[in-house]
RNA sequence: UGGGGUGUGGCCAAGCUGGUAAGGCAGCGGAUUUUGGUUCCGCCAUUCGAGGGUUCAAAUCCUUCCACCCCAG
């Protein structure tokens, strides 16, 4: 068994200092860099920074480009799935496919058996049924919900050195280690999506995206027009350029009738949603009766019951919230916790 | 052209015993943030249908006109 260990490094300062942490624990680190996008001079800018960086700590560093499968892992159906009125996350996907997916193929190519990232979240090992994925420390940073996906034979390679780091502390010590991340502060760049501005990118991509059509309130009444379905999400309130007596909130997107039904905060909440292409982390038998879901990043996870149905491939299963939630969107994750923060499992909403 | 009502920012709407324009919605900006969305904070009428008058002071009182709505034999 060698305690060979690739990791993943964006540019960031999480995947650097992850680097970093590795190797101070005696690993034999790889760091893996690739390109998501096809490489342009900025991101090749990036990784000669990251050179510099790796050679500074002695390690090593490959970098490969998948800009090609990322394109088609992640982008195409990212593309697709708003083309047919869902709410993809290409986060959750990218985690699945990129970083737990082609990036630990390349790891093993290089004789890494496992692979580190800068995520926050944890792994444990259970005494009955092995790895098991955990909410990171620092909850407010968790992101255990973007790993949801990620098969449970991935994670039992994974590595999370950030499990215990709170972000705030995490620059600091980059900079105590005179670690000075290639990518300053915030990246944006992680995102294949020029400013934030999807829609935009979405309209360049030249897919069939719905037209305008009406907007109507429960009970059918007219309030005006909206500019496409697929610009529209479950929930949301701004945008919508009705004023109206109250705040207003999409509800439902009518595909059938390229119709926006919008209503009160009330009318929008949901108690029940369905689940599908399941991802399951723990065996069912272990699951405790009441569970907590998150249906959206950036939230409490919500008291719930879960009800699974069929076997395997086409396995779903049925979420019951014990209170009204703010509707659970299709293309979106559902990931199911325990208590204290287990991942019990992952899926994608349907409806 | 008889009677009644209304006219405040993009929308809705307080204010009308005169004292120098609430609030909500929408919009814009920012914060939060590995997706979308949510949430939070900030900004948004020198002006109250128009003109004239009274007053130290009017969206608020008087008056004329205009617009729209309702009832009407």
């Amino acid at each position: 068994m060698t305690n060979a260990i690739a990791v993943a490094v964006s540019g960031g300062q999480d995947s650097l200092l992850a680097l970093s942490l590795m190797q101070e624990q005696g690993y034999d680190v790889h760091a893996l860099h690739a390109f998501f996008l096809p490489p342009s001079e900025r991101l090749r800018r990036t990784a000669a920074k990251l050179e510099d960086s790796c050679r500074a700590l002695s390690v090593p560093l490959h970098v490969t480009d998948l800009s090609e499968e990322f394109e088609r892992l992640v982008v195409a159906p990212f593309v697709d799935d708003y083309a047919k009125g869902g709410t993809p996350n290409p986060c959750a996907l990218c985690n699945r496919q990129m970083k737990f997916g082609l990036l630990l193929d390349a790891a093993r190519r290089h004789g890494a058996e496992r692979i580190a990232t800068g995520h926050y979240a944890r792994i444990s090992e259970h005494p009955e049924f092995g790895k098991t994925l955990l909410c990171g420390e620092d909850r407010s940073k968790d992101q255990s919900y973007f790993l949801a996906l990620v098969p449970r034979n991935a994670l039992a390679h994974a590595v999370f050195p950030l499990a215990r780091w709170c972000k705030k502390d995490v620059m600091a010590e980059l900079a105590a280690r005179r670690l000075p991340p290639p990518l300053p502060s915030e990246s944006q760049e992680v995102c294949f999506i020029p400013d934030d501005d999807y829609k935009t990118f979405l309209v360049r991509r030249n897919v069939r995206l719905g037209g305008p059509g009406p907007v109507i309130l429960p009970d059918g009444t007219p309030l005006g027009n909206h500019q496409g379905l697929w610009r529209y999400t479950l929930g949301q309130r701004r945008g919508l350029g009705i004023a109206w007596k109250y705040p207003l909130y999409v509800i439902r997107k009518d595909l059938k009738n390229n119709t926006l039904i919008v209503g009160t905060d009330q009318e929008m909440r949901r108690s029940t949603c369905r689940v599908e292409e399941l991802n399951i982390l723990v065996p069912p038998a272990h699951w405790p009766k009441k569970v907590h879901v998150k249906t959206r990043y950036r939230q409490h996870p919500s008291p719930a019951t879960v009800e699974l149905r069929g076997t395997a491939p086409t396995q779903d299963m049925k979420i019951r919230f014990e209170h009204p939630e703010f509707p659970p969107t299709p293309g979106q994750v559902a990931a199911l916790y325990t208590e204290d923060g287990m991942v019990l499992a992952g899926g994608r909403i349907e409806e």
